[in-house]
DNA sequence: GCCGTTTTCGGCCCGACTGTTTTCAGTCG
């Protein structure tokens, strides 16, 4: 594992701690921006932090509290303060937190009302019907836990190598290209971005008509093992090779601007924003907006375009 | 914890979906 994955994972797993203690919002979302952002470099985070201190420059997102603890890890391959973090709670908590729609918040309100702090003990309540009687959390919530807990022991989360996601992919295309609703359909995400790996497989469709027989086709594809939500504008399901796919339906007015927010990557897409916001502007995955009125959305070269941006190929995108 | 500026502190991306509750919180991307 290289020391930008190493540390981003790190910065990921101290935002949870934090969010399991309680901490200030921000300063959490400040950790996991800069887990974003080390995780889409590409080079070693320690050479460009070096350069950039040489030229008196500095990575967006990345202050001096992180900058130091980035020079820390680098260093000594540790940091003190998420060594401290992990040392003050269950490391049953933190083994929560991988389950599919178990975040933070779920972990500290179960450890906090049952004491509960692992898997077994946190399966071992749904199965006796504790969880439901907890505050936001019911019959239909015990169940979707339990299986995503069984998901958890069972499901290989592990991102796939893109050829893999590839070959995955192709015949899903295929199968829903048939579907006689769907005008536009495009695969985005870290697989347009031509990643090493990809964690899941999105996809994007325009449509003529009604939305519900594609998002009903799209959950009935014979490959799918498990669906995960289903809605008019979007579903995500788990498919039988172990991996999890998400389709979105949107306008063809929207489409551009659409297969640019969700291709990413998500920093890609938090520097536009900004960018936007800087001329005015705002972006969306509907569009670019000058107060109510919409300047770009149907393709993506409009898109950046509008933001005085030339179209950068998806691979570029980090 | 970061950032910009208004320099000493206040704001910080945002929408879909779910399950819960009856207007919202949590999770995810």
């Amino acid at each position: 594992m290289s020391t930008n994955t190493e540390l981003s994972a790190v910065f990921s797993r101290i935002a949870d701690i934090l969010d399991i203690q309680g901490e200030n919002t921000f300063r959490i979302r400040a950790y996991r921006n800069a887990a974003q952002i080390i995780a889409g470099l590409s080079e070693p985070v320690s050479d460009l932090i070096c350069k950039a201190d040489e030229k008196g420059e500095k990575i967006p997102g990345i202050g001096k509290g992180l900058h130091d603890k980035i020079i820390e890890f680098c260093k000594t391959g540790k940091i003190k303060e998420y060594e401290e973090l992990r040392a003050s709670i269950p490391t049953g908590l933190i083994e929560m937190l991988d389950i599919q729609s178990f975040g933070p918040k779920r972990v500290k309100l179960v450890y906090n009302k049952l004491g509960i702090d692992s898997v077994e003990k946190l399966e071992k309540a749904a199965a006796e019907g504790k969880i439901r009687v907890l505050d936001g959390m019911g019959e239909k919530s015990e169940e979707k836990l339990l299986r995503s807990i069984r998901d958890f022991r069972t499901l290989q989360t592990d991102r796939k190598p893109w050829e893999e996601a590839d070959k995955i992919l192709k015949p899903f295309l295929v199968y829903l290209r048939k579907i006689k609703e769907i005008d536009k359909l495009e695969p985005a995400g870290s697989y347009r971005r031509k990643k090493s790996t990809v964690g899941d497989l999105d996809i994007l469709a325009t449509i003529s008509g009604d939305p519900i027989p594609v998002i009903d086709a799209f959950v009935k594809y014979p490959e799918v093992e498990e669906i995960l939500a289903q809605g008019s504008t979007k579903a995500s399901v788990i498919l039988k090779q172990k991996i999890q796919a998400d389709l979105r339906v949107v306008e063809p007015e929207s489409f551009g601007a659409a297969l640019q927010y969700f291709t990413g990557s998500k920093q890609h897409n938090i520097g536009l924003r900004k960018i936007a916001m800087e001329k005015g502007l705002k972006l969306s995955e509907y569009g670019v907006f000058r107060g109510a009125e919409k300047i770009a959305g149907e393709n993506e070269e409009g898109v950046y375009s509008a933001l005085g941006l030339k179209w950068p190929p998806p691979e570029e995108r980090e």
